[in-house]
DNA sequence: TATGAATGAGGTTTCATTCAT
DNA sequence: TATGAATGAAACCTCATTCAT
C-alpha cells in the first residue's frame, strides 16, 4: 500500500494519486454528510462538504447509487476483513468468537452511522451494497454460528442472515433516540441465543396456555 | 355512534361527521400507500387512493408531516390502548404477559409497514411521532418488564426504552431482506431477557463471564 | 366539437375547459419557441411563453419529447386532414392535384417552422413523431402518386416516402438562410417528376458517358 | 512536403509539424464523432476520438464552435476546389458538368453525416460556417448554372444559392430514415432543372400553367 | 506542451403546497 | 367545502471550459 511500489512514471503518478486523494475526501465527506442528514443528503451538500464542485462528485462516481454504495462497501469489507477468530482467540470457546466478532460489528456499525439504514434504503441501484452485505458477512457468520451450534452451545433455529440483519437493525437509531443502548441490545440478542435450562422458555411455564 | 343520532343542528352535525370520516378514510389510504410505496410516497398518491383531492387531504392535515404523524399516531394508540396483561391475564406468569404483548406488538409493526422507519426518520415535523411513541408505549413496557424483574424472571439491566426501539428496529427490513424472519429474532431478543444464570446449560459455560 | 354537447355537470366541465384552453396555449408557446429557438429550447422558456410555470407544462406534457410530438403531431393531423383532390378538384389531372396538395403541404411546413427538423431529431421519445408523420401522410402521397403515375404523367421510380421526406427537407432553413425560397425549390423537385421528352436527362446526351 | 526536410531551427519546427498533424489528427476524429452521435456530441468524446486530452482539443480550437467550423469549413472547401468542369469535362455539355459536380456535392454530403445539419444550427459560433459555404461554394454553382442557362438548358429562375440550400436539405435524413434516397431526389429535382416545356409530353398537360 | 481533473451553469423532472373555481 | 390545476423550489445530472501538474 505505500505509494512508492508503483513502477510508473512519476507525471502520470502524481495525477493519479491526487485524484484518489480527492475520492478518498469524497468518500469521508459523503459518510459525514450521509451521517449527519440520512443518505438522501444531496450531491451538492456532499460535494460542498467535500469541499470540490458537483462536477467532482459525478467524475468518480458516475451516479448517487455509485457513490453511497462505494461509502458503505468500503466499511463492509473493512468488517469482512476482520475473520473473527483469525487471531487465535480461544477456538476452544466458540461462543466467546462469535461474541467477539459480533461486538467488533456492533461497534462498527454504530460508529460509523447509515449502513444499516442504507440497507434498507429502497432507491435503484443499491442492489449491490445489498449483495456485499450478505456476500460478505453471511459467510462469516455462518461459520461462527456453526462452531457454536456444533458445541452444543447455542440454539440451531437462527440463520446468519437473519441474525446479521437482526444486529445491523438494532444499531439504528443511535441519533435518532439519543439514549438507546443499541451495544447493549445486541448482547441481549446473542444472549437469546444460548440454550436455557431445558426449553429456552417454555419449562418455566408449566400450565399457562399460550397466548395467540 | 350512528352520525344520524345526534339531535343537534342537523346541518353542522352532518359536516362533523363527514369529515371525520373523511379523515378515517384519509388515514386508511394513507396507510396502505405507506406499506406499498414507502413514507416518501407523494400526496398526491394518497390523495388518489382515498379518492379525495388534494385539496381535502391538506384541508385535514394541513402538512405532510402531520398526515404522516396521524396515521403513526393512530398505530401508536390502538397498541398503547392494549394493555396486554392489564386485563388480569396470568398475572402470576408476568414473563408471559410480557411475551404476549411484544407478540401483539411486533405482529403490527411488521403488518403495518413503515412504522418503525418512520421513527427513525430525520424529516421535520414528525418530532411529535417520536415523542408519542415514547410517551404511550414506554409506561406499558416498563410495567411489563417491572412484574418480571420483581418476579426475578429476567435481567434487570434492560430499560423499557431500549426495548422498546430494539423491538421496533427488529422489524425493519420485512421487504428488503424477504427472507428475514423478524418475528423469530424479536423471540430470540425475548430469550435473552431471561435469567439463565442459574440455569443447568450454564454448568456447560465454565468460565465465561456472561455480563456485558 | 361545440362546448355545449358534453352532458356532463357543469361544474366538472368548467375546469376542464380551463385546462384545455391552456394546454392549447402551451402547444402555442412550444410551437412559437420551437420556431424562434429551435425543438431543445429550454422547457423554461415555453413556460415563460406561456406565462405559466414550469410544472404546469409538466402537467399536461408529463415529458419534454411529450411536448414536441404534441406540437407536431397536431400539424401533421392537420395536413392529413386536408384529403388532396378530395375537393374534386380536376380528377382528371393528376398532376395538378399532387401540385395543389404539395402546395398545401409546402405553405405548412414553410409557416410552421420546425417540424422538419424535428423530424430529424435523434431525441429519445420522438419516435412516435416520425411514425404518425410517415403512417399519416406516405398514404395520401401515394394515393396522388400512383394516380400520375397511372396516367402516364410522371416516372415511376419515385416512393412516396422519399418524395414527403424530400418535400419536408426542401422547407428547411427558411429563417437560417433568410433569402432561401422553399416554395420555389419544391415546384422545382415536382417538376422533376414529370416525364421529359424520350428519356429524362440521357436523350439530350446522345455519346456523354454517364459519370458514375 | 515530408517534414523532416525544411533546414529551419529543428526544435521549433518539428513542434509546429507536430502541432500541424495533431490539428489534422483533430479534424478528422471530429468528422468521424460528428458522423457517428452528431454535431452535438461532447468535446470529451473527440479528444478521445483522436486519442488526446481534452486541453489539446482547446489548444487547437479554441471553442467548441471553432472546431465545428473547421471540421466543416475543411469539406466546404475541399468541394470547392474540385471546380467540376474546371478542368474543361466536355465544355459543349454544361448541364453534364452541372450534374457531374453536383454528385460529387452529393457524395460528400451523403457520407460525411452533419453539414446540412450544421448549416441550419442556430448555435452561437457558426455564423461564418454559414458565409464559408455560402462564399466558397454559390460561385462554383453560379458558373455551372450560368452555362447551363445559356445554353438554353435550364430554366433561369433559380439562383444558386437557392439550389446550393435544396441540395443540402435534400441530403438530411440518412440516418434518422433510413429508407430515404438522397442522391435520388437530389436528380429529381436536377431534372426539374430542364426546360422541358419544348418537350413532347408536355402536349399533354393542356392548361396547367408550369411558372410559379 | 499535453493532460485530464475540477468547475459550475443550465437543463429536465418531481412534488409539497396554494388557491381559483 | 372539495377539487385538482398551477406554482416554483430543489434535486439529479451533463458538458463546455479552465487550469494545476
Amino acid at each position: 500500500m505505500s505509494p512508492a511500489d508503483m513502477p510508473q512514471a512519476r507525471g502520470e503518478r502524481r495525477k493519479r494519486s491526487d485524484a484518489r486523494r480527492n475520492a478518498q475526501t469524497l468518500l469521508d465527506a459523503a459518510a459525514a454528510v450521509f451521517a449527519r442528514a440520512g443518505i438522501d443528503a444531496p450531491v451538492r451538500d456532499i460535494a460542498a462538504e467535500a469541499g470540490v464542485g458537483m462536477g467532482t462528485v459525478y467524475r468518480h462516481f458516475p451516479t448517487r447509487p455509485d457513490l453511497v454504495v462505494a461509502v458503505f462497501r468500503h466499511q463492509v469489507d473493512a468488517l469482512a476483513a476482520t475473520p473473527a477468530g483469525a487471531s487465535g482467540e480461544n477456538p476452544e470457546n466458540p461462543y466467546e468468537a462469535l461474541r467477539s466478532w459480533v461486538a467488533r460489528f456492533t461497534d462498527f456499525l454504530v460508529t460509523k452511522h447509515g449502513l444499516p439504514e442504507a440497507l434498507h434504503s429502497d432507491q435503484a441501484g443499491l442492489e449491490s451494497l445489498h449483495a456485499e452485505f450478505v456476500d460478505r458477512l453471511v459467510p462469516v457468520l455462518d461459520r461462527l454460528l456453526r462452531a457454536c451450534v456444533d458445541a452444543g452451545r447455542i440454539r440451531a433455529d437462527v440463520r446468519p442472515l437473519d441474525l446479521m440483519i437482526a444486529i445491523g437493525n438494532l444499531c439504528i437509531g443511535a441519533d435518532t433516540f439519543p439514549g438507546y443502548r443499541a451495544r447493549h441490545m445486541v448482547d441481549v440478542l446473542l444472549a437469546g441465543l444460548l440454550h436455557h435450562a431445558p426449553a429456552p422458555t417454555d419449562a418455566d411455564r408449566p400450565r399457562t396456555p399460550t397466548a395467540p
